[in-house]
RNA sequence: GCGGCGGUGGCGCAAUGGCGACGCAGCAGACUUAGGAUCUGUGGCCCCUGAUCGGGCUUGAGGGUUCGAAUCCCUUCCGCCGCACCA
């Protein structure tokens, strides 16, 4: 693999071939060239990066990778692949008249970061950053596009900077509902000290109160807000973790720890009061259907109702999709953490309790205690893997069906959650499967409220399931003011919530699945939160002069782990061992106070959730974004109501962390007045994964794939049989294959274009250093239709081109030119290598006026042969800033186009004929044609089907 | 279990109702001291033939619509990806 393949190095008998060599020098010198003349620089309409007016004025395209994380390990070949995409099109569009902004920059902090320096024994900033420079180095031998100017790191200080200060706009809003649209918290606190708007939770007015109670006021609307409520605290990790960072299975999404739940202070965004804005937006978003579809789900809105059962002087407000079955609630169920299970649960059992419900202990208190205990001791994984068996515990308590009066049983049992809804539900066992198998294990009555229809009875003693249909119609439900019965689902829901509404219990509502935004995390590799305490602990705002806080230089920045499955830990966050950091004294416009500073760090989304925003005006250090220049290149507008990058290009497995994130803090910006756009992506395009083979040995042990040898379809590892299989490119595997090693053998371009035709960019498919050869030789042909290999001279000539030629030229740029811009590599190069094919098959010497087009067309694709060729074909220009070639539709379509004469289907004589032939004509040539005639054999002809020009079909 | 996407030569794939694109591998030849380079040709399976010519069958499987189906419809199998005690 590594060696050098003879192929690819010079000849002695051919000096000018393209080689692997002449590839290296080539590409060398015309990175340094565009790196030297600024030729991906996109001028800004002002500001430090205005200028080139030939190229301001023109429409402009907004072109865009996920950027990456620098790992320590470096590149492999299945990396760049989105990289690569996007040049070729943002260099298409370039061509094509546009100012295209494309550059990349890097997500650098975070976990990874932080535990390589670990194992490193380097401080985290200086191991990033020498990953950064060996990862930019990488990059730059692709010959991407990319304006360097606009590049950056998110630990940046200059950068996350603005990443604090939007936290503090975040910190200083509220979400006015009434308006849908987030407001200063300044304003809030207008309302409340003029009265107009009461103060939640206080009969004293806002002047009275004092400054922690204002504090916690503002707390319960503030869009970032700490808060008590149970998180996702992992100890194998030491840190606490979002919902979207934990899998299904409970386990943490990085390191596959169990996750418990804790209550803990932290920190966290108001994401829910955008849940409708965030689905409704998506609408207009030209995105995948499944990533779209991934984000409803987590938003997860459901209509319904929530419904009041009184229980003694307590009320439990449970929620529900199916209010219509409310006469079917025979017993009902809060979640093990619900606040009003101590306040509801008596002392003793009631007279004549059923043993099964008690759990065999002998008070309530007691049971209920126990159950909670046993609860929060299971990992959510074990409480996923007992879900078949319903558990849970009698509380004592009753609450009155409102429909029927009756009384009904309250129990807790873990599979309520807190989390969602309101963390209490009526359980309708015959209407749903999950109280049906509860009411079975603690023989609870199962009523009938909904005709079957798939035959069994309504008898629920013989049901072995609970009926679930929205088809059906309501039965045995009626009291006094209202009646259900006969109507169906629809209808009887409405009625019950009018019905609830007019008795002041219960209303209609929706519900989101979609959970508030966990922000802060107890490592040091993040963004200082810009938050000081006063010694009331009351937060305070850093003012935006002090920002940004850097992180302090400290000598122990690991992480506090602990045992992975001790629920019982803490956190502990390494910023808090630094004392001489976390206790300042500020002026904070009320004279020098003693403060402590928040010791928590933002999590690794912070940064990712508004770099676009930054690559288009990033040395601006007044603002975040300069107005004019963000309403250039984001703004709304036709087709793109909330503007956005026009093109997205990333991994599908961002669906609803990042581009949730990153899409809530872009409306929040928006509607505080700092950017146009309320959407930050208009265009998500989702690349495949480049997959490779693992060969294992017999015990099950990746061997390294570069010494794997076939022999008759079976595969040898030192002799020994390995087994083979398809999965991830990647060190641990032992078969990634870098960038570095193809450029060597082949050169960036061949190496850009094997990337681009394995197939469609949104599928996955294995990596074939053997077939990259295939590339190599397209490149080496257009070479040699162009240059002499021999002396190196120019061929081409000033004669014109046959009609041949012109056609299959034209009918290329046609093909290509749409193939590239519908993302379709793949058939772009095939119809490149077809069109090269056509010239090489016809021989002799180029005419300049097909040279010159067919340099152009695979320009975006290979940039730098396409460079060194136009400037041999006697341009100073860089093709860079030519214009795409258009087709000339006289030449797209054929001038004779071949007929198909078919016979009952079968192909069966093919005509050379004009595409302007008429049917009648057509007919009476394939009729005549010998071959047809022949084949026919005298057989009678029942039909004859002419679509004139390409086919006949004739019916015998 | 629910939802989404997909099955085409030895391999990656092209074709959205009408000719199996393009590339790799393979085979044959040319150029060569040599070839893993380069160039040319070939290009799934079966039958017929001394060889041509010719004929038949092929897009996971089965059925349907149509003059004609990889493409549209129904049934079914397999694979991948989401979600999953969400009330």
């Amino acid at each position: 693999m590594s060696e050098t393949n003879p192929a690819t190095t010079a000849e002695v008998a051919a000096p000018h071939r393209y080689t692997a060599a002449m590839a290296a020098d080539i590409e060398a010198r015309w990175q340094d060239h565009w790196d030297a003349e600024g030729t991906y620089s996109a001028p800004n309409p002002t500001g430090d990066l205005a200028g080139d007016p030939r190229i301001v004025g023109r429409p402009k395209k907004f072109i865009m990778d996920m950027f990456p994380y620098p790992s320590g390990a470096g590149l492999h070949v299945g990396h760049p692949l989105g990289y690569i995409a996007t040049d070729v099109h943002a260099r298409f569009q370039r061509m094509n008249g546009h100012n295209v902004l494309h550059t990349l920059g890097f997500d650098a902090f975070g976990l990874p970061a932080e535990q390589y320096a670990v194992q490193t024994g380097t401080h985290p900033r200086v191991s990033t950053e020498a990953n950064i420079e060996n990862m930019k180095v990488q990059l730059r031998r692709l010959g991407l596009g990319h304006d360097r100017r606009r590049s950056f790191a998110t630990i940046d200080p200059e950068y996350y900077k603005w990443t604090q200060w939007i936290f503090l706009q975040i910190f200083n809003s509220w979400y006015d509902t009434e308006a849908g649209r987030a407001r200063p918290i300044d304003e809030l606190v207008a309302r409340f000290a003029s009265g107009e708007r009461p103060v939640p939770g206080h009969t004293r007015a806002w002047g009275e109160l004092t400054a922690t109670e204002r504090a916690d006021v503002l707390g319960g609307f503030r869009l970032a807000y700490a808060s008590d409520a149970p998180v996702n605290w992992c100890p194998g990790l030491g840190t606490v973790l979002a919902n979207e960072e934990v899998t299904a299975d409970g386990r943490s999404e990085r390191g596959n720890f169990p996750v418990f739940k804790a209550k803990l202070r932290q920190w966290n965004m108001r994401i829910t009061a955008y849940a409708d804005r965030l689905l409704d937006d998506l609408d207009a978003l030209d995105w995948p259907e499944a990533i779209k579809l991934q984000q409803r789900n987590w938003i997860g809105r459901s209509e319904g109702a929530r419904v009041d059962f009184a229980v003694g002087d307590e009320r439990i407000t449970v929620f529900t999709t199916r209010p219509d079955t409310l006469f079917g609630a025979t017993y009902m169920v809060l979640a093990p953490e619900h606040e009003l299970v101590e306040k509801i649960t008596p002392a003793a059992w009631p007279e004549g309790t059923h043993d099964v419900w008690t759990g065999g202990h002998a008070t309530p208190v007691d049971a209920v205690s126990a159950y909670r205990a046993q609860a929060a001791s299971k990992s959510d994984v074990e409480r996923q893997a007992e879900a078949k068996d319903k558990t849970g515990v009698f509380t004592g308590a009753f609450a009155v069906n409102p429909a029927n009066g009756e009384r009904v049983p309250v129990f807790i049992a873990d599979y309520v959650l807190m989390g969602y809804g309101t963390g209490a539900i009526m359980a309708v066992p015959a209407g749903d499967q999950r109280d049906f198998e509860f009411a079975r294990a603690f023989e609870l009555p199962i009523t009938c409220i909904v005709e079957p229809t798939d035959g069994r009875g309504t008898d629920t003693a013989d049901w072995e399931s609970a009926f679930a249909s929205y088809e059906a119609k309501i039965i045995n439900s009626a009291n006094d003011e209202i009646s259900l019965d006969g109507l169906p689902v629809a209808e009887a829901k409405a009625r019950v919530t009018d019905w609830l509404t007019a008795r002041g219990i219960g209303e209609g509502t929706v519900n989101f699945r979609l959970r508030d935004w966990l922000f802060s995390r107890q490592r040091y590799w993040g963004e200082p939160f810009p938050i000081v305490y006063d010694e009331d602990g009351v937060a305070h705002p850093l003012p935006e002069s002090m920002l940004p806080l850097e992180l302090p230089e400290v000598e122990d920045y690991s992480p506090r782990t602990f045992d992975a499955d001790d629920a019982d830990t803490r956190p502990e966050t390494p910023l808090s061992r630094n004392e001489d950091w976390v206790n300042v004294t500020l002026d904070l416009g009320d004279g020098p106070r003693k403060y402590r500073r928040e010791t928590n760090t933002m999590p690794n989304w912070a940064g990712s959730c508004w770099y676009e925003l930054r690559y288009l005006d990033p040395h601006n250090d007044r603002r975040l974004v300069d107005p004019e220049i963000e309403r250039y290149w984001m703004g709304p507008r036709e087709g793109q109501p909330h503007g956005g990058v026009d093109l997205y290009v990333g991994g599908a497995e961002h669906a609803v962390l990042h581009l949730l994130y990153a899409r809530f803090w872009s409306k929040v910006l928006h509607d505080l007045g700092h950017i146009s756009s309320v959407e930050p992506f208009h265009k998500l395009f989702n690349q495949g994964m480049i997959q490779a083979y693992v060969y294992r040995d017999s015990r099950g042990i990746a061997v390294p794939a570069a010494e794997v040898e076939e022999r008759d379809g079976a595969y040898y590892h030192q002799g020994e049989k390995v087994s083979r299989l398809l999965g991830k490119m990647g060190k641990s595997l032992k078969n990634a294959v870098t960038p570095d090693e193809i450029c060597a053998e082949y050169g960036a371009d061949t190496l850009r274009l094997y990337e681009m035709a394995m197939g469609p960019l949104d599928v996955s498919r294995p990596w074939d250093t053997r077939a990259v050869v295939g590339q190599f030789r397209l490149l080496q042909r257009l070479w040699r239709n162009i240059v002499d290999e021999d002396s190196g001279a120019l061929t081409v000539v000033d004669t014109e081109p046959d009609e041949a030629t012109l056609r299959a030229l034209h009918k290329a740029i046609d093909g290509v030119r749409q193939d590239l811009d519908g993302l379709r590599f793949n058939t772009a190069i095939a119809k490149i290598t077809e069109l090269n094919n056509h010239l090489t098959k016809a021989g002799g010497p180029l005419p300049r006026t097909v040279a010159e087009p067919l340099v152009l067309l695979i320009a975006a694709l290979a940039p730098h042969i396409a460079e060194e060729l136009w400037r041999r074909l006697g341009h100073e220009d860089s093709v860079v800033h030519q214009d795409f070639p258009v087709a000339d539709p006289r030449y797209v379509v054929d001038e004779s186009v071949t007929c198909v004469v078919q016979i009952k289907g079968k192909v069966k004589a093919r005509l050379e004929v004009s595409p302007s032939i008429s049917d009648e004509e057509l007919e009476k040539a394939a009729l005549s044609d010998e071959k047809v005639v022949a084949a026919l054999d005298g057989a009678g002809i029942r039909k004859v089907i002419v679509r004139a020009p390409k086919l006949v079909n004739i019916v015998t």
